[in-house]
DNA sequence: TGTGAGAGCCGTTTACATCA
DNA sequence: TTGATGTAAACGGCTCTCAC
């Protein structure tokens, strides 16, 4: 059983005034190449004896849509079954395939449009949740230092700046020697001895070419 | 390898239906 | 009745494939 058979059963369980009609007019031979292509306009085609275009009747349009469900292609052989059973040119069939191929084209780039849309929609929700979220950290982290700062002025009037504890807290809050100073990277190539007592001048001396 | 025919795709034109 | 508009059928040009 091929597809044009699946068709036809499809076609006879749905369609049963229409598949009588369609195996009334089987077995319709009809040359395979079509023979002088170009038409001017005005030379019709469509093979109703009446001269500009007609619509396809409800009955052709449901039987095509059935047959491109099945088959979006349409090979030779098919094309002239469909056309003889819908007493139809081929050239016709040809064309309604083409046209709805493109239709079908078209809807499904709308369809991937308002899916991309509706992903880049929640994509910029998403963002600004993220943005809102890193402004809220930043002010946690804001008030955290102010805080810091308020113990520190406070621990000033108990204990000396030299104080085990204000020390770690100055190196929590003040950025690196060399980093502070636009070193970055230095600190890697420059071998600077961690209990040498000598002043910062002193250190920029020895180091200097 | 060149050529002609068939078929598909794309953009456009044309005929027809609908509606204000 | 008529003009604007939308839709679907058809066309024309181009390209690709395949047989010869």
């Amino acid at each position: 059983m091929n597809l044009y058979d699946d068709q036809m059963g499809l076609i006879s369980q749905y369609y049963p005034e229409i598949y009588s009609q369609v195996v009334q007019e089987q077995g319709v031979e009809k040359p395979r190449r079509r023979s002088g292509r170009k038409k001017k306009k005005g030379e019709g085609g469509s093979g109703n004896g009446v001269a500009g275009k007609r619509k396809l009747s409800q009955e052709q349009v449901t039987m095509l849509e059935m047959s491109f469900v099945n088959e979006q292609k349409l090979e030779s052989e098919r094309k002239e079954n469909i056309a003889s059973q819908l007493g139809l040119e081929p050239r016709q069939v040809a064309v309604w395939f083409q046209n709805r191929r493109a239709r079908w084209k078209s809807k499904k780039l709308e369809d991937e449009y308002s899916k991309l849309k509706s992903e880049h929609d929640c994509t910029v929700v998403e963002k600004c949740k993220l943005e809102n979220e890193v402004l809220r950290l930043k002010e946690q982290v804001c008030e955290a230092e102010k805080e810091i700062r308020r113990l520190l002025e406070r621990s000033d009037g108990f204990s000396s700046i030299n104080s085990p504890s204000s020390s770690f807290l100055m190196e929590v809050l003040d950025p690196p020697f060399l980093g502070g100073f636009g070193f970055e990277g230095l600190e890697k190539v420059l071998y600077v001895p961690q209990n040498d007592y000598i002043n910062g001048l002193e250190w920029v001396n020895r180091y200097d070419m």
